[in-house]
DNA sequence: CCTTAAATATGATGATCATCATGTAACTGT
DNA sequence: ACAGTTACATGATGATCATCATATTTAAGG
């Protein structure tokens, strides 16, 4: 039951694919580590050879699940569009780990929060880069508080039971979100 | 050890108390049952005379705890002002309960998420009250973009280790949607 | 090839927890 | 006062889970 030094690299590999899925779509405590290996191929057994508790798994997911740049080169119109959508709701095993994590790092270990700010710091930066239209200072304060207004209406548009009120909280603040990027320059 | 009928409401309402504040700051799992009793003065065993499950005090807390108004009367200013505050997102057990457990109410109970959503609807009516200078339309976008980015600003904010980073997202979210109030007519 | 070390599997272990069973005391209505 | 009811306490129970111990297999290096 030993494999290559290739295969064990892959395993890791997607270990941490996998469990990044699971614990966007049901939470870092309702997902057990002998879940994830099973989704990953593997018996929970040799878990502890890739990492060194539940917890160095979560912080080392989260670094990889947040280093992988979201795409959406640099059109912030399209990624708001895409990200205030119904179909970004509805698949949060696939969405934006923020959306999904980002209120459950609270709990988490030193480690895992320290991941979070660096993935925080950089999407703050990809989202200045992508409003070049504004001058710097309204560029800053116009990316932290449409980032804020992102993250907030999917968490509130996955928190509720009517899907009409939850479609409207995507769609309201999708066209907030416009609207203060537009007359952001009138500060 | 059987108490008076008012003994016996108090004591309900004193659980439905702790469990809120407990919920709020620790999250649902990592509360036990055992700690909310022993919170409120009792012992575990009597839990299941009050509530049919944890499940079911998961929900009649946040029924409880998002009924009870914000307070703050009709100043959205001074509103905004406390809720984007380091004070505020530095207790989250006193704090806002959409900020502290909107996230985590996407795995709970159909109930929870029906007191939640009841809970939204109104936290959006009462800011739109606060908003008066702005005409309809604009009012309800304005009330529910603004509502989403104080919870994600909060959200961020207490999710991150830097202390900097996390006042500055608290600030910038925070003049980020008085200009968007400011401007809101201008769409 | 042959040996050795390493990667994974199988199978404990001990802790935590929601829930249940039962006892006990004291409120309530008479 | 009394009897019956009931709110709460004490003490299981069974499940889940993170983590550890040990066995097995095979890649890797000579």
């Amino acid at each position: 039951m030993k494999v290559s030094r290739e295969q064990m690299a892959e395993n890791r590999r997607r270990i941490l694919e996998v469990a990044s899925e699971l614990f966007r779509d049901r939470g870092f405590d309702a997902v057990s580590v002998a879940e994830v290996m099973k989704a990953a191929g593997l018996t929970h057994g040799g878990f502890y050879g890739h990492f060194s508790s539940k917890d160095d798994l979560v912080a080392q997911t989260l670094a990889h699940v947040l280093a992988a740049d979201s795409g959406e080169g640099g059109d912030f119109r399209a990624y708001l569009g895409s990200y205030l959508s119904p179909r970004h709701r509805d698949n949060p095993a696939a969405g934006c780990p923020t959306a999904g994590l980002a209120a459950a790092i609270r709990h988490q270990t030193p480690a895992a929060r320290g991941a979070m700010t660096e993935g925080l710091r950089a999407q703050i930066a990809r989202i200045e880069k992508a409003l070049p239209e504004l001058d710097p200072a309204d560029r800053h304060r116009a990316a932290i508080g449409s980032w804020a207004a992102m993250v907030g209406a999917v968490i509130l548009a996955r928190a509720i039971a009517d899907p009409a009120l939850s479609d409207e909280i995507l769609e309201q603040t999708r066209a907030w979100i416009e609207a203060g990027i537009k007359d952001g320059a009138t500060l």
